[in-house]
DNA sequence: GAGTTACGCTACGGCTCGTAGCGGAATGGG
DNA sequence: CCCATTCCGCTACGAGCCGTAGCGTAACTC
């Protein structure tokens, strides 16, 4: 839906306006940014935009929709370059993510859609669709280097047990890092990210035992907020 | 503030009326189910709780604060039954976590209070204060009865190192369901507890083994729906 | 009884919502 | 070229909620 209401690319008539799209959706965020969800209203986007309030409404219905869709391309951004090991890509992920969650449009938009999607199942799906299931490939690029390297054992043959691992496996990291930064409110830094990473490869024990040093490190190409 | 905003229990002159605290707490909550966040509105609570609009905002600044008031009661009451192993107890604490957040009010209200606090640090405050930190004692019990079975290492003379590593489990356990539960929106049920536990105990090696069987068991109390 | 505080009720200006109707602009088909 | 079609910006509108003020009354303390 949104932008993608268009079934053939060019109908007949008046195209719309690709500019107003863009406009739109990057006065969203700026608004975001400014007034926070509660006070972001349709008319003020369709001001900071330059284009008039009917023309928004021609395409999304709701304010959720068009969050959706303006904070969505935010995510695509993140990458899993190799760090060389699986506790390297693990720590890596954690702290782009966690930086994608320090921008305040991006924090401000994924909680309050997915408030508004507790009560609104297509807005669920749309967020999904959207946004969560394509950060999936994260997970699946880790693990498949993973298995290259010999840190972790090949796929199961069941394919439906797999699919349960890498769901589990997501659920936990994004959970912790979304919990963490936007919940407890507590900074993901390196040393968080050590700490986390230890738990999620060795367990529990690991964290408990008083032996977990955080190694020096000169150079830092993630941004972590240490 | 909120209800807490009587420095003397009785001042003087007409007391405010314990039962309409009640009446608008309990009237949110429903609203909340019925309505959702967006179309919750002040108005409408105090209708539904038989008060004048004014008397609401005698007592409640904002929509946020009095949902925060309205919903942290139904965090209090998680428990942590002792299970006897340090498996049966986060299978539990997951379990009754998840059960929490399958109610309609619980998880409408915290998202959207969450998401409202992403621009709002004083609301932040109040929900950490109110919510989440009180949920630490679960972890502080659970894992004073694993050391005391001798199935963790006692805590480390390090104050602020135990204190670290209560917070990481804390996220990585909270975050997690909630984001299995409510952003990838599929079941926390007995088989996904499991292997949640397996991987928090052992480390990412253990489930990714084709080895982690789930046990057959009878009785279930906490109503996964499998 | 006097003083103080909370209550329900009504009314208000201000804002946002989402829609309708208009004239005009940009495209494709005959 | 001209027409049909579709989009655009603009204005206006009824509706609803917001948060506050003022009033008379009820409850409680000293």
């Amino acid at each position: 839906m949104a932008a993608a209401d268009r079934p053939c690319p060019q109908r007949r008539g008046r195209p719309r306006s690709a500019a107003a799209d863009r406009a739109i959706l990057d006065a969203t965020r700026a608004a975001l940014v400014d007034l926070g969800w509660s006070r972001l209203t349709m008319s003020e986007v369709a001001h900071r935009a330059g284009v008039a309030k009917t023309t928004l409404y021609r395409r999304w219905a709701a304010k959720s929709e068009l969050v959706v869709d303006a904070v969505a391309v935010l995510f695509d951004e993140l990458e899993l370059p190799d760090g060389g090991s699986l506790r390297a890509d693990v720590e890596g992920v954690v702290l782009s993510f966690s930086a994608l969650l320090r921008r305040p449009e991006t924090k401000t938009a994924l909680m309050a859609v997915l408030a508004e999607s507790t009560t609104d199942e297509a807005l669920r799906q749309r967020i999904r669709s959207a946004i969560v299931d394509r950060q999936k490939r994260l997970v699946l690029a880790g693990r498949a280097r993973a298995q290259q390297r010999g840190e972790l054992p090949p796929d199961s043959s069941d394919d439906g047990e797999t699919a349960r691992v890498v769901d589990l496996i997501f659920d936990v990291i994004a959970g912790a890092v979304v919990h963490r930064s936007l919940v407890s409110d507590r900074p993901v830094d390196r040393s968080w990210a050590h700490h986390f990473t230890t738990l999620l490869l060795e367990g529990l024990g690991a964290v408990s035992s008083p032996s977990d040093p955080l190694p020096e490190r000169a150079a830092q190409k993630t941004g972590g907020s240490v």
